[in-house]
DNA sequence: AGCTGGATTTGCT
DNA sequence: GCAAATCCAGCTC
């Protein structure tokens, strides 16, 4: 459960600053997606950082598109993408608006309505996979382009809002790169892009990044 | 525990 | 056309 105290609304300041202010920050924050069947929450316990137009591997690099417009809009809100013909990714919108930073919400431990989460998320062995990689994580909340665009600062529970939860001390916070990202192969990679909390078992696993071979 | 191929839409070259 | 901010089943070690 999560205590009355802990359940106030982030404000949109909070991400008004650099995204890589706000990445490491969201950590033991808590997302509260309301669905006709009931609230699910979710402790986020790894996210990654994507630098606006300057960053490389960001879908804001080229431009403005009409799958990531809301990256151009007001922080806060949050960015849903599709990709790989199948999975939904979700993002929430950093820095000021027009910047268009944001980062991956890439996994989290469900602490309300986990049977909701399991009813999506089928193939999950246990309660620790509901949510651990992106696209599971959107999947367990159901979460898809329907919410692109939706202000998750919100007052009151709407169909998806972030709230205080309990930010997680800067000791048990670790950063790496990412995971999975062309362009960021393995080494060399100078920022600390990823966000995870210590010894956290829905963390998931780092993979680099392969390129897919052709098709024959 | 670790690797491989397949699913399948969208955006960019 | 091809690669993608991924996941899963099925296989091997």
């Amino acid at each position: 459960m999560i205590a009355p105290s802990d359940r106030t609304s982030l404000p949109r300041e909070f991400f008004d600053r650099p995204v890589l202010e706000v990445a490491p920050d969201l950590l033991g924050r808590v997302l509260i997606r309301t669905t006709p069947d009931g609230p699910i929450a979710l402790r986020l316990t790894e996210v990654e950082a994507y630098d606006g137009p300057n960053d490389p591997g960001s879908h804001a690099y080229r431009g403005r598109t009409t799958r990531n417009g809301v990256m151009f809009g007001p922080p806060g809100h949050v960015y849903v993408y599709f990709t790989y013909g199948m999975w939904h990714c979700m993002n929430l919108v950093c820095g000021p608006e027009g910047e268009a930073s944001g980062v991956l919400l890439r996994a989290g431990e469900i602490v309300e309505g986990a049977e909701l989460a399991r009813l999506r998320r089928v193939s999950a062995r246990n309660d620790k996979e509901l949510a651990k990689g992106p696209a599971r994580l959107a999947t367990a909340l159901g979460v898809d382009r329907a919410l692109d665009g939706a202000d998750a600062c919100a007052a009151d529970d709407t169909e998806i809002r972030i709230v205080s939860g309990t930010p997680v001390p800067a000791d048990q916070v670790r950063n790496g790169p990412r995971t999975g990202v062309a362009g960021e192969g393995g080494d060399g990679d100078a920022h600390p892009w990823r966000y995870w909390v210590a010894d956290d078992p829905t963390v998931s696993p780092y993979r680099a990044h392969v390129p897919r071979r052709r098709r024959s």
